[in-house]
DNA sequence: CTGTTGTGGTTTCGTGTCGATACTATAGAT
DNA sequence: ATCTATAGTATCGACACGAAACCACAACAG
């Protein structure tokens, strides 16, 4: 099986997105995947925040993941407060320290001008194939693709204000709706 | 600044790739940078095959790099050869072993899969759009680009078989021509 | 021939990743 | 009440990674 072209420069760029990411992140004490992780709990709703989520959403496995959070709460960036529903499942919440981080460490500048050296129909080219081949790829590992809500074939949209998801029967704000959600599955177009 | 969307697909698909690449290579006793290491040094010309050109392909410090090297040197994956013309450079060779577990561990089936779902155009415009993102990237950072000796703007074509480097003034074979050179320079089109 | 400086590589150290395995606690079903 | 599944944690060992100190050779100055 000749290797893939796609697959080469993907783990190519990643590998240096990835030490760019420890250098800036660095001074932080926030490692690559602390960052990935933090950004997702940013954009998740609120059945999302929890360990099992981010175990499916890294791809890791579940003690990595324990080993990460409990690293990210001992720094501060976030609080572990358990369900009162169900007390096996962890919340986790972003402190204002998280948010903050967040906001000051996007790609660095030499990223940015790379990606502003495509053309704007490049650009939208790229974007659209690595998000089909990411869908893909995570329908195919477990089913689970960690849309926004309002994509999901769950997502009832009602008059106004009032959306609903179909599988949980509960309401859902407008924000909750940009959110991303672990139970998310594409509508069936076929 | 608004975090850009390429950037952090391309860290989850990263992120992802190289988790699969753990799996399948975790059999050989290879991590996911050490593929990366092994497919560079099966590529590049015999200008390049050093630890200093792994430094500046793989973006990580020469300390890292060189315990990468150590490790797989102990697998039996390279041999270290000191250059007869300069005793302070290492020439890597790659082992049959090595050859051999290159050819064993490309993408996965779902990876495979995940691309056969893009269109053949969807295929081509994504790897057009990774491929130029990298060369700017690449540009920016040190102006190594890593291409492939025919594309150098020190290439000189002749009649025939007869091909040479502007740089050193080498003859090149074809296979040369078609190898990675660290010192490889875009040609300028403008 | 002797400094001096620069460069290619290695070593050492500390912190963190990551999977594997074993473990705990709660929920849910029979 | 017991059995089983699920969410998460703890521990261990191998390794990744950058930082800093270090060594050997090369190149060049005088």
């Amino acid at each position: 099986m000749k290797t893939s072209r796609i697959h080469q420069l993907i783990e190519r760029l990643g590998l240096l997105a990835r030490s760019e990411s420890r250098r800036i992140g660095s001074e932080m004490a926030l490692q690559p995947v602390h960052v990935q992780a933090l950004q997702y709990l940013e954009r998740c709703n609120r059945y999302s925040n929890t360990p099992a989520a981010l175990v499916g959403y890294l791809g890791q496995t579940k003690g990595t993941v324990s080993q990460s959070l409990k690293l990210l709460a001992r720094e501060g960036y976030l609080e572990k407060r358990t369900d009162p529903e169900d007390a096996r499942v962890v919340r986790l919440h972003l402190t204002p320290k998280a948010h903050q981080a967040l906001r000051q460490l996007p790609p660095t500048e030499t990223w940015m001008h790379a990606e502003r050296t495509l053309s704007p129909s490049e650009r939208k080219a790229l974007t659209a194939g690595l998000e089909s081949l990411l869908k893909a790829l995570q329908a195919a590992h477990g089913g689970r693709t960690f849309g926004i809500c309002s994509t999901c074939r769950h997502f009832q949209n009602g008059v106004g204000e009032e959306h609903r998801c179909g599988l949980t029967g509960e309401v859902l704000t407008d924000d909750d709706s940009r959110r991303i959600c672990q139970e998310h599955e594409e509508r069936r177009s076929a």
